[in-house]
DNA sequence: CATAAAAAGGATAATAAGGTCTTTTAATCT
DNA sequence: AGATTAAAAGACCTTATTATCCTTTTTATG
């Protein structure tokens, strides 16, 4: 569904800003620790994130990285169009250059409302939403 | 969503039995053409759906592939998992090694209900649903 | 100001996915 | 039987993704 880079990315994210909520600024290696990912690798993910302002980092020693009060609102959707485009919203799932309902391939109607679901499911959840609901219940971000 | 090689497999295989209902036997160069698919790729897909008993092929002149009457049953699912396995039904949405409700990942709950309507929709909709549906409409395989 | 901590950046390596080519096997038709 | 046609099989190549390593830059603090 997602690429690993995605899949990492979320769950940094996720743990990220539930350690902002707490006051505390993270490291690469505590972060790549707490979500089982490999840490340079995740830190190339890091570093496409804070250039499109979804986390904020900070060099020097007590840095590290935080999402900030505002970027709460953020929708995952962001996040994931960030790291993989947009191809998982708009691309036709039998792989045709173009999705078109002009044109449709066998699959058009029935894919694009899974599609669609999962586009609204990442525009309508917000990272303030997900770190919610992981005080209700035990919640993992690595297994 | 699905791997390259299951798209073309996909389409390869509604081809081909779009071809079988007609009483056409189709060889791999044409259904590459009419599907716009790397040939040589195509036919190793082809392979491994001919292995799993998914298409039936014939070698030597007027040879080619078909979907045998009895075949035309089968659900799209079977399809996807010879070519990309099940992690699509089964895998956890941010990459934990298993999905398991006893320990959830932040996005489980949301994220297994897209999953199973991908999954239940592949299982609902068989390779003689598709071609009917297409021709009640304009359908296209290749773009 | 020196030092240490931390992210940023560049280069490279490993693996997987996507794709091609050549040889072998089998069927059909003179 | 021999020629021809077509798929099967396997070796090989290419590209993209995933992952690591190492150097540079920034910055807080003693
Ligand atoms: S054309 Fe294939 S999903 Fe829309
Ligand atoms: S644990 Fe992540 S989707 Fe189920």
């Amino acid at each position: 569904m997602f690429s690993k880079s995605c899949e990492y990315g979320l769950r940094a994210v996720i743990f990220i800003a539930q350690q902002s909520i707490e006051k505390n600024k993270v490291n690469i290696s505590t972060i790549s620790e707490e979500i089982n990912s490999p840490q340079a690798f995740t830190a190339k993910i890091l570093q496409q994130l804070t250039r499109n302002n979804i986390v904020k980092s900070v060099k020097g020693p007590h840095g590290g990285f935080t999402v900030e009060e505002h970027k709460m609102d953020i929708r995952l959707s962001e996040v994931v169009s960030v790291l993989d485009g947009d191809s998982i919203y708009k691309g036709c799932g039998l792989g045709l250059k173009q999705c078109d309902a002009n044109s449709p391939c066998p699959l058009h109607y029935k894919f694009i409302e899974i599609r669609d679901n999962l586009k609204n499911m990442l525009e309508n959840t917000s990272l303030k939403s997900v770190i919610n609901d992981m005080y209700l219940e035990e919640i993992i971000l690595k297994r």
